[in-house]
DNA sequence: CGTGAGGTTGAGATCCTTCAACAGATGTGG
DNA sequence: CCACATCTGTTGAAGGATCTCAACCTCACG
């Protein structure tokens, strides 16, 4: 149950937008806003989804298990929503989520999202435009995999995350660097192995702290390509 | 413009069940439903899209470039719809499509997909649907990728591929051995190794021709995971 | 100070790609 | 019908990329 001040923080989300007043106030009637810890997993590879989940403020990991592998598949911040895919279709998640920065997360009952879905035009159209976004990262992500070595895909990493982040060419890792490397598809012994390469093109590592010493040898190293690398093409 | 036949076969389509007539009229006002050779690029990466694409039979190959790399992501049978994403975002194309089989395409016109995405809330919930879909079959991909090794892809595209048509333990590659090499991330050269490999599995290779002899043993290498592997979860 | 977690470095193995040569099938023109 | 070209796929050899295992290092923290 939400208290007054959260119905109105969260009936502010862009998700919301557009939507008519009863569609929002449905979908937040059996809604709960947490506050969550790092660790905590959110949700489990496999099981059926309970919750549309929106990251209101901290960042989430999606990961998945194969064997004796995992992988992180994406990191979510907010004012992002996950798992929705899953929501829609009422199918098991094909990936866990766990908190890697401390987070409010919105979540908002399984029934109520397909509900609303058939009922406002307007928030079907905006799960719609979140769900093409959200394919459209992932298909980005399978292009960096499929079409880059790990150097590349790290010189692309530090680029973007450089002019996300104001282009100082200073950037700072926000979480371990173990987790940047299941992100970038490779070893954690194979991301210092880059980072040690790197300092040929002028970027310095000090822990989490980046320097980029010379950021027109690392453009050209990185070619970036905006149907790859831009986050808002 | 659509015949009188045409309008009937379109209007019948999934991703138009639950429609009001009227936005099933607004579609197909300016839509075409077209023969493509096999061959033809049906759009291409980094152009803005003008028609949202109905595979009606046949099928169509999604790849992308990047420097001198070319893969493909996705093959696309009937009766599915590709470009959904970037046709609800009104942004470029991410992967370009080529026609691999003689294909009948149907092409709605991508300013009236906007238009009944916001106004009529079925049409709205069954793109989503789609998006959905294609979102998770994309996710599925990249766990692929980053989980498995090339000889467990293969493994893993054989022991689907034979469940899909029958378990016969007969199959048939619908495509060139390159496109299938691509689509499971690998040179050319590296399935043919792979099949080589396959062989001590009791897997027999004829031209696009393939028996799997032992089952069991095909199985236990691939180690299929639902949530990877099958295509309804 | 110890201790442990995260990170780095080295060595060897494995996976995968590239380049090059070759084989097989198909098609064409004389 | 044959010679030739072409396209696809296979095979071999070499090198590159990446992973694993192990040792070590560093730093924060009890």
């Amino acid at each position: 149950m939400l208290s007054r001040e959260q119905f109105d923080e969260a009936s502010g989300l862009q998700i919301f937008s557009g939507c008519r007043p009863e569609t929002i106030a449905m979908l937040l009637e059996g809604a709960f806003l947490h506050k969550f810890p790092e660790g905590i997993d959110l949700a489990k590879e496999g099981e059926p989804p309970d919750f549309l989940h929106v990251v209101v403020s901290g960042a989430v990991e999606l990961y998945s298990r194969y064997r004796d592998r995992e992988t992180t598949i994406e990191v979510i911040g907010a004012p992002n929503v996950f798992i929705a895919a899953a929501v829609v279709l009422d199918r098991p998640h094909l990936k866990s989520a766990r908190v890697i920065e401390p987070a409010r997360i919105l979540m908002l009952p399984a029934a109520s999202v397909r509900k609303a879905l058939s009922e406002d035009a307007a928030f079907a159209a905006r799960i719609a435009v979140e769900l093409a976004t959200a394919y459209r990262a992932v298909t980005k992500d399978l292009k960096n995999q499929k079409l880059r070595t790990g150097l590349e895909r790290l010189a692309n990493w530090l680029a973007r995350r450089d002019t996300e982040t104001g282009s100082t060419h200073r950037i700072v890792i926000p979480y371990d660097k173990k987790v940047l490397a299941a992100q970038l598809g490779m070893a954690p012994e194979n991301l210092s192995r880059n980072f040690a390469t790197l300092a040929r093109f002028g970027v310095k590592v000090k822990g989490a702290r980046i320097e980029i010493g010379d950021p027109a040898a690392l453009e050209n190293l990185a070619k970036p390509d905006p149907l790859i690398d831009d986050p808002s093409s």
